[in-house]
DNA sequence: AGTATAATTAGGTATTGACCTAAATAAGTA
DNA sequence: TACTTATTTAGGTCAATACCTAATTATACT
C-alpha cells in the first residue's frame, strides 16, 4: 500500500485530518469514529506504514501525530501534473484558436 | 469513486501521466501499455467520471486530454493540511522543548 | 497475583476492483 | 452491403480491502 492508496479510503483520510489537530490516542479516534477499535488500528497501521503519521508509547495508551513529510510525494506528483498542463493548450483551447478570425 | 481513488490506482496514474503529455487516443495508451482495450477503456471511464479528462469524438476514435481543474479538490485537500500541520509542534519537538536545558 | 484498561492480532465475511475474453456498438471505407 | 477499425459493454475470475467478533498482548493498578 502506498500513500495514493492509503487516502483512497474517505475514513483514512478522516482519521488523517482528525489527528492533524493534534496528538492523538487510539481510544479518543475510537470514540470520535463509529468503528470498533480494531478497524481504527488497522487504519492507523496503514497510515503509519505509508509514513503519514506516527505514534508514541505513553503508559498503555499509544499517541499518534502526523509526520511532516507524509503528504510530500502526493503534493509534488499533483505539482508536477499541474506544470504540465499549464504549459499545454486543451481540445477547447486549441479548437478556439485554430477557428480565430472566423466571424461565420 | 472520487478522485483520491481514481488516483490510487497506480496504471490510472501513469494514464493520466500519459494524457497530461498531449491529446491522446485509447488506441495509442492501449500501444504503450501492457493491458488490453477494454482495460485500458474502464481506466479511461473513471478517470472521465472524476473529471480527471476529458474526451472528443475525431471519426472513429476517442481523443482524451486531462482537465486543468481535475486535481483542484487533491491539491487543496493536501495543502490544508499542510498547513494545519506548519502551525504544530510534533512529538519529537515537544520531547526536544521539555527536555530542553536538562544537561544530564 | 488478579483485575482493569488500551491496543493489536487472528480469523472470517462481504464488497469492491482490476484484469481478462467475447460480444456489441459505431463510424469509415470498398 | 459487406468489411475494417476503434472503442465500449457484458460477464466472469481472482485478489485486495474494509469491516466485524473473539482472542491476545502489554501495561497499570489494587
Amino acid at each position: 500500500m502506498d500513500t495514493f492508496a492509503a487516502l483512497a479510503d474517505p475514513t483514512r483520510r478522516n482519521i488523517f485530518e482528525y489527528i492533524v489537530r493534534g496528538e492523538t490516542s487510539v481510544g479518543e479516534i475510537v470514540e470520535r469514529f463509529s468503528f470498533k477499535a480494531p478497524t481504527i488500528s488497522q487504519h492507523l497501521k496503514i497510515l503509519k506504514e505509508v509514513g503519514l503519521v506516527q505514534s508514541r508509547a505513553d503508559k498503555q495508551k499509544r499517541l499518534y501525530t502526523v509526520r511532516a513529510d507524509g503528504l510530500a510525494e502526493v503534493e509534488s506528483w499533483v505539482q508536477l501534473q499541474q506544470k504540465h498542463m499549464s504549459g499545454r493548450l486543451d481540445a477547447l483551447e486549441r479548437h478556439l484558436i485554430s477557428n480565430r478570425g472566423e466571424d461565420k
